[in-house]
DNA sequence: CACGCGTGGCA
DNA sequence: TTGCCAAGCGT
């Protein structure tokens, strides 16, 4: 083995303590920051208090892609529902959905469900405490297998999500474009992280991303890290991160027909349980295609009834494409059976029916 | 890796 | 108004 240059016996330490040093500082920097100006949430602990692991996973699966604002009454109800996981794994799935209605991406309720099953029937109803026991639950990925060893153990964990991708790009400028990105970005935070206050940290990166280091407008002369951050000096901040543009999809037409019982039901069916509004309620209609010709709707009506065009239309838009449904209604006879497939509900069990929202636009218009 | 998968709020 | 987005996951 060589012995060290001469030079690496100067002032200058070097380039990796340097380094080390340098996330030591940032970490502090973020922490201290974090300690004045935390935002107070429901399923976070006051300072200090006990962590409950089965709210931060119920809280991280609903902030999927979903803002805190939206997010807040259905953890609310969701908690006062079911307290604890085992109580949520004894609920039948459809409740899940009916009280998930409204949130959107509901793979993430059907996985809810088989995941609190997991948890209560092969680990005894406590959730795994590391990464990789996390990691193959239902619903639970990357993000949010780090996000909950982080939050709820206290463990080492790397939480890279949409916010902290931000600040990391901003900080480093980095010019990659996600998601190719995402490993440097990882490694940056591993670097980064505090292992003395892991939970801490992780809650503090995104704290950081979603009060200060904003999409549009970032507030960097609050930003603890104003000083050190790549992006600021440029000028450049709100160019970070960089990524594709995405496409809208072409819009899609379709038709929907709401049949109206006369002793107060409605026809409904459920979806299948994968893919678009997978295992939700919806009211029977076409299929949505780009070419769809209203003119041909009534072809496809559920029952041979007298259906009416009601005027205008109902719009929605889903992530990859906006759909435009006509609306046709129809009365049937008390009593008439459902067709293969189909069942009736009351009116008043509307509300409590795990309808999308789309859905919901569909049954204000016509009743 | 690219795509499908909801919704409501914001400029 | 239209586009963009907000604590991703599964395939």
């Amino acid at each position: 083995m060589a012995s060290r240059p001469v030079t690496s016996t100067t002032l200058t330490r070097p380039k990796q303590r340097r380094e080390a040093d340098a996330s030591r500082h940032h970490a502090a920097a973020l922490l201290a920051w974090y300690d004045r100006h935390r935002r107070r949430l429901a399923w976070r602990a006051l300072p200090g208090a006990a962590v409950d692991p089965y709210r931060v996973w119920l809280s991280e699966i609903m902030l999927q892609q979903t803002t805190v604002k939206a997010v807040g009454p259905y953890f609310a109800r969701f908690t006062e529902r079911w307290p604890t996981v085992e109580a949520l794994a004894r609920s039948p799935v459809e409740e899940v959905m009916k009280t998930w209605a409204g949130l959107g991406y509901y793979s993430r309720a059907r996985n809810l469900h088989a995941c609190a099953l997991a948890v209560a029937e092969r680990h005894g109803g406590r959730f795994p405490s590391d990464v990789e026991g996390l990691r193959g639950l239902p619903g639970i990925g990357d993000y949010t297998a780090s996000a909950i060893a982080a939050i709820a153990f206290d463990r080492p964990a790397a939480v890279v999500d949409g916010n902290v991708e931000r600040v990391v790009t901003r900080l480093d400028a980095i010019e990659t474009e996600l998601p190719a990105a995402k490993p440097a970005i990882k490694a940056r935070v591993a670097e980064l992280l505090d292992s003395t206050r892991p939970g801490d940290f992780a809650q503090a990166m995104m704290d950081l991303g979603a009060t200060i280091c904003t999409p549009k407008r970032p507030a960097c002369s609050l930003c603890p890290w104003q000083a050190s951050c790549a992006a600021r000096k440029a000028g450049t901040q709100e160019t970070y991160p960089r990524k594709a543009p995405k496409t809208t999809g072409r819009l899609r037409r379709g038709a929907a027909f709401v049949v109206v019982r006369a002793d107060r039901h409605l026809l409904v069916r459920t979806r299948p349980p994968k893919g678009l509004l997978g295992g939700m309620t919806e009211i029977p209609g076409s299929v949505w295609s780009a070419d769809f010709a209203v003119a041909a709707a009534r072809a496809e009506a559920p029952m041979p009834l007298a259906f009416t065009r009601l005027p205008g239309s109902v719009s929605h838009v889903f992530t990859h494409f906006p759909l435009e449904l006509a609306v046709f209604h129809a009365s049937a006879p008390a009593g008439a059976p459902a067709p293969a497939g189909m069942r009736w509900i009351t009116l008043d069990e509307i509300a409590g029916e795990a309808f999308p929202t789309v859905m919901r636009k569909v049954i204000a218009h016509a009743l």
